[in-house]
RNA sequence: GCGCCUCUAGCUCAAUGGCAGAGCAACGGACUCUUAAUCCGCAGGUUCUGGGUUCGAAUCCCAGGGGGCGCACCA
């Protein structure tokens, strides 16, 4: 960051406002692919890139141009190739456009046989070293710019990334789902547990907070009668950042009338098996180095079961709270006076049990204590119908049959703004208009939120949210 | 927010108390089929910043800054 550009060449800052190409090098690879050991084709094409690579062997030069489909080499020759000797001078980086015969050399190599060629622009720094590329974390990500073409790989993941969320989109919308956007400005933080980040809107003169979950609006637009919405937005959410966590990110949620969370289960096992599928070419793939088998269905368990196996002791929401919170403290969790059982039990799990999980797993049957949102249980007592599901350690998603009771909404409402009187800047605040819609009618409903940098994660084989998050929050660079 | 680690040429890295170096990039040159081309030459530094210890500090100590990892919070 402290090096300085070189000094402009003004003949090479003097560059065109239009190039036309006529392939790109992915379709030039495809379409010559039969060509033999030094053949020429006799078809001239235009191609565009940057040149990352250049070898000069005297009267003759062989230069690697790179565009976002791929690259493909430039042959130039002195006798062929107009400006020759500016050629062979071009810096490592710079966008240029050629013209010329589709040809192969000797050894092979599938070429563009130069013969007019311009400076689309300059590069006056350059991308670091050929072999090693920049792995110094902080350039990568402040400047991704130069990462994406000095790493290759770092350029796969995104394109994967695009690739997921496309094939997310057709998917749903085969389903019957209707992509919607609800607002990122909202006057009630709800939705999800979480601190948001507060903003202000100067004719209103009000403060507003920017989402932390969409859930609340895409459910009145199922009041509104469309009964099958998905979204895929950014939220924003106040809290520290690790190599697991944005401030930003990207989720998908989606709610489908008349289904329950275990139509939320086949849902979300078939759709991320077939995105598994595209990206990675298998239903089974490698996660750091095991593998993990994304085949349906995917193991159905209940927190209880899981954390009574884990700690080899039985473990219920029914027990008395003194119970629970001695099993917490012997897992050496200090338990808070306000929590209740319900999330003492979810404390349990989170500190002993998740991050043990690897293959996809259905943790289902969440406290109604921790999950103000979600309806009661059919079956079990202070239960919701609730699923979170777990992947190589951490949560994929998160799912459950809604609440559609509105005098019991309302009461869960109040339990957080309680919550929150308390002390919990987590809690959510009383949304009336929220309830408001339930009174006109909500049918059963199911609700399912996959966080999509994570998924990207999962499907990409990387470790950290910022290989997947194009520009991650940084603190802002300081003078150097 | 707390703990541990880290910062050396544009990039990737050496030098662990004794003359700050290499490869790549850049720059100059040779070379008509290369594949990280090769070869010759040249240049490149506030060793993150400030203070301290020492005859002598990239190296040891203190403070600050950037970054990474872990914890906490969370998805």
């Amino acid at each position: 960051m402290s090096d300085s550009p070189k000094d402009d060449q003004n003949e090479l800052s003097n560059v065109p406002y239009s190039f036309a190409v006529t392939s790109d090098t992915a379709h030039i690879r495809q379409s010559f692919s039969d060509l033999g050991q030094g053949e020429s084709s006799g078809i001239t094409h235009s191609v565009a890139g940057r040149i990352m690579l250049l070898r000069t062997q005297g009267k003759i030069a062989f230069a690697e141009l790179r565009d976002s489909s791929g690259h493909v080499q430039l042959f130039a020759s002195s006798d062929a190739t107009e400006d020759f000797e500016k050629f062979i001078s071009l810096s490592l980086g710079t966008w240029i456009g050629a013209i010329g015969e589709v040809m192969t050399t000797r050894r092979g190599e599938l070429s563009i046989k130069v013969v007019k060629w311009v400076v689309l622009a300059n590069a006056q720094r350059g991308f670091g070293d050929k072999w090693h590329g920049v792995t110094d974390p902080d350039t990568r990500y402040r400047q991704r710019y130069v990462d994406l073409w000095a790493n290759p790989d770092a350029r796969t993941v995104f394109v994967q990334r695009s690739k997921i969320i496309s094939e997310m989109r057709r998917y749903l919308e085969d389903m019957g789902f209707m992509e919607v956007e609800t607002p990122l400005l909202h006057s009630v933080a709800g939705g999800a547990l979480a601190r948001p980040f507060t903003t202000h809107h100067n004719a209103l003169d009000i403060d507003l907070y920017l989402r932390i979950a969409p859930e609340l609006y895409l459910k009145r637009l199922v009041v509104g009668g469309f009964e099958r919405v998905f979204e895929i937005g950014r939220v924003f959410r106040n809290e520290g950042i690790s190599p697991r966590h944005n401030p930003e990110f990207t989720m998908l949620e989606l709610y489908q009338a008349y289904a329950d969370y275990s139509d939320m289960m086949e849902l979300t096992e078939n759709l991320v098996a077939h995105l598994a599928e595209l990206v990675c070419g298998s239903k089974i793939i490698s996660y750091q180095g095991k593998p993990i088998d994304l085949t349906p269905p995917w193991r159905r368990v209940t927190m209880e079961e899981l954390v009574s196996a884990r700690l080899d002791k039985q473990v219920r929401l029914s027990m008395d709270l003194d119970e629970l919170s001695a099993i917490a403290r012997e897992n050496e969790i200090a338990v808070a006076p306000s929590w209740g059982q319900g999330k003492v039990l979810l404390e349990i799990y989170e500190k002993t049990t998740e991050h043990t999980i690897w293959d996809p797993v259905f943790v289902c049957d969440y406290p109604l204590e921790v999950s103000p949102l979600s309806r009661d249980h059919r079956y079990k007592a202070d239960m919701v119908e609730r699923f979170e599901v777990i992947v190589a350690g951490r949560e994929l998603a998160n799912a459950f049959s809604e609440l559609v009771d509105p005098a019991e909404q309302r009461r869960r409402f109040l339990h957080q703004v309680a919550q929150a009187q308390a002390g919990d800047d987590e809690a959510m605040g009383m949304d009336e208009d929220y309830i408001r819609a339930l009174e006109y009618g909500l049918p059963a409903t199911g609700g399912l939120g996959i966080g999509i940098d994570r998924l990207v994660m999962l499907l990409t084989d990387q470790s950290q949210i910022r290989e997947v998050v194009a520009f991650p929050t940084m603190r802002p660079e300081q003078d150097r």
